[in-house]
DNA sequence: GTTTATGCAAAGGCTTTGCATTTCA
DNA sequence: TGAAATGCAAAGCCTTTGCATAAAC
């Protein structure tokens, strides 16, 4: 799909989310779900805020919040808590399910996909009478990056110890 | 194992961790250590704090947040993000590696435990050259109690319509 | 005797709330 | 017009920090 397109299907969405749950079709929430939509990968609110005072509509930080429960509700928006007390957001459409790998060196947070956990959540399913909305995965570690620095950081340290 | 030998076998593990990296070998550190292995299933620091106010050793949060740390640090305790903003602890010795079933209705985790996460780990392991600490699976829905009051709900609702 | 840890209180950061103003329906 | 959303600032909550005191080594 073309982004355009997305963004046309996800305010359509939005709009019919909005409508069916009694809530105002505001242009603030709507420029909010532009922005998120044209943000690439993971981002805060705190970030979020900084792009919309670029743009004209300056929403306030309440406003974010507030948005960010109904696109949650409205699942045009994923939530998630990568460790730290600062919360991390993501458009929900478009990319597909799929879990994380974060590095607790770096932080760098990559993404993965892998059908095995499809299996999983039937299993909690089935057995704990569970009604499965969503589920996070997150496979904590060091990166290769990190680790190839970390080596090479080892390497200079002997070389210090026996020139 | 029985309680006394896990409580005298952490011990030794903090021991071992303080002495090895430096660090002081405090009565405080020991008292909260015991503590948390004395807690069952999750808690957060301000339950610590409260139970730790009833014992003989009165340690103040600041003291609490940097023990935590240690302890996360020797592999000693795990922590966790369940979508609120306060962490949630646990101790990790004894129980296994376990993944956990939240209901966002009433707030209730469960634990479970599946091997095929550990496939899941070596795939990433192995595709991506990353080196895996630890993990945590989070399934999020509504659980079995809540389907039913819900549904209770609904049929007292009709009820009500056509008496 | 040093250096590190503790405890208190204050500050910090993210999020929520109260209330006046604006805006959608 | 009436109810709901916005924006601002203040308050809340969890966590971190600075500094004097106390304790481990």
């Amino acid at each position: 799909m073309a982004p355009a397109d997305i963004q046309q299907n996800v305010h359509r969405l939005f709009s019919e989310y909005l409508e069916h749950g009694g809530h105002r079709k505001t242009p603030e929430r709507f420029a909010i779900l532009r922005e998120i939509y044209a943000v690439d990968g993971h981002f805060d609110i705190e970030l979020l805020y900084g792009r919309m005072q670029q743009t004209k509509c300056q929403v306030s930080r309440a406003t974010l919040y507030n948005t960010m429960d109904l696109l949650l509700d409205a699942r045009l928006v994923r939530k998630h808590q990568f460790g730290t007390t600062q919360a991390q957001f993501e458009k929900a459409q478009i990319r597909g399910q799929h879990d994380h790998v974060i590095c607790d060196g770096c932080g760098k947070v990559q993404e993965f996909c892998d059908p095995r956990i499809q299996n999983v959540r039937n299993t909690v399913s089935e057995v704990l009478g569970f009604r499965v909305s969503h589920h996070a995965l997150h496979i904590h570690g060091i990166c290769a990056d990190c680790q190839k620095k970390s080596n090479e950081r080892t390497k200079a340290a002997r070389a210090a110890v026996q020139p």
